[in-house]
DNA sequence: TTTGGTTTTCGACACAGTGTTGAGAATGAT
DNA sequence: ATCATTCTCAACACTGTGTCGAAAACCAAA
């Protein structure tokens, strides 16, 4: 195991290591992490099943390095929206959809991951420190806005985690039944539906017809 | 197994049965499905490992059957709202309480029906036909305010999907950090997200009185 | 190229939990 | 008292997890 920034090639173990996490982002796309066997992930990496320990301490440990690198991406996806302020739709929603994209393709081991009801130590700690850090993220532009003097309903804790949730949840359920809204309609939903949650105002921005 | 509806005095193994659910409800206040074995459900219930299969097909099945009643329950704590139309907040506020009350109890098995990455058949089915009953309600009210002329701000099948799975995000959320948040701080924020989450209102009611 | 320490691989083992079966005991209606 | 039905459970077969240590592969220094 390379240190973290360690500058030297990568050994033949550190190329087993990424071969594991390929494998396992293929194979989870189709089964969830229950349905898998260890012996499945390791063969689909081209190795014994005991060799997978050499590398992973659990399944769920696998499953955290995962989504350690996902998520990261997925704050790179609010980015904008998180540093603007104001209500700025635009960034919201830009934001918004490309997470949605992103869920679409990793959507069910991120959801295991979330919303496993026992994960092991080392996923729970990486959660929780995951979940808090999206929270405070969140909690940190809300609060911010409530300094500017801009009127929020709420506890900004409490705000900022029912968000987090609804997105979470949203997608969640965009990924499970794919075909129930056009990614458009969805996303133009969702964004309201946060702003009005925070904000309690809906944009008069001009939307395609509402029923 | 008695048949619905059927009159005949409990047999011995509808006491069995019964004294399973019970001693299920129990245990799992304490534990995941995950981490209980059946030995130990079957154990708390004074019966054999094996002998738990005459009664149920798995654990999941117990789970089940254990959510089935516990939903029928929160629906009947909703009921007021349902039933009403326009905003009746006092309505919404109180059928919350009611059912985070239930879930402050109740919560852990609760979610993990809900939330379980890979139930079986049998426990989907039944999941899908709460799920989809719970959302069927909401959306109806929303739709029916929707004709009454009310504005509602979006397709009331998402928003009542966002509004369902906030309740029970923020639910879980309240039995897993049980301190914190005062229960009347988390009701009132969420009945007054769920009220701009489908009308875009805030009411200017002055809270926690009521009007 | 040999050497020797380190990294990697994997067969074999021990174990925990699930689900099935069939023989027998308890139950309760007649 | 009889007897079909309901209930019970020990024994078995199976799947999947995690550990261990011996062997093989790797790679840098001599």
């Amino acid at each position: 195991m390379p240190a973290i920034g360690s500058r030297r090639a990568p050994t033949k173990g550190d190329q087993r290591e990424q071969a594991l996490l390929d494998a396992a982002r293929v194979v989870l796309r189709e089964k969830s992490i229950g349905q898998v066997t260890i012996d499945e992930l390791a063969g689909a990496a081209g190795i014994a099943r005991s060799g997978f320990y050499f590398y992973f301490e659990s399944k769920q440990a696998l499953l955290a390095a995962l989504c350690d690198k996902a998520i990261g991406q997925t704050d790179v996806d609010m980015g904008d929206w998180l540093a603007s302020d104001g209500l700025d739709r635009a960034a919201l929603r830009e934001g918004l959809m490309l997470s949605l994209k992103r869920w679409k393709v990793e959507g069910r081991w991120l959801r295991e991951f979330f919303l496993a009801p026992d994960p092991g130590p080392e996923v729970l700690e990486m959660r929780d420190r995951l979940v808090t850090n999206g929270c405070t993220m969140f909690r940190n532009r809300i609060e911010r806005d409530a300094r500017a003097g801009r009127t929020v309903h709420g506890s900004p804790a409490l705000l900022a985690t029912m968000a987090i949730h609804l997105r979470l949840t949203t997608f969640a359920d965009a990924f499970a039944n794919p075909n129930a809204y056009a990614e458009d309609e969805l996303v133009d939903t969702l964004t309201d539906a946060i702003l009005r949650l925070v904000y309690g105002i809906t944009p008069t921005v001009p939307r395609p017809e509402l029923p």
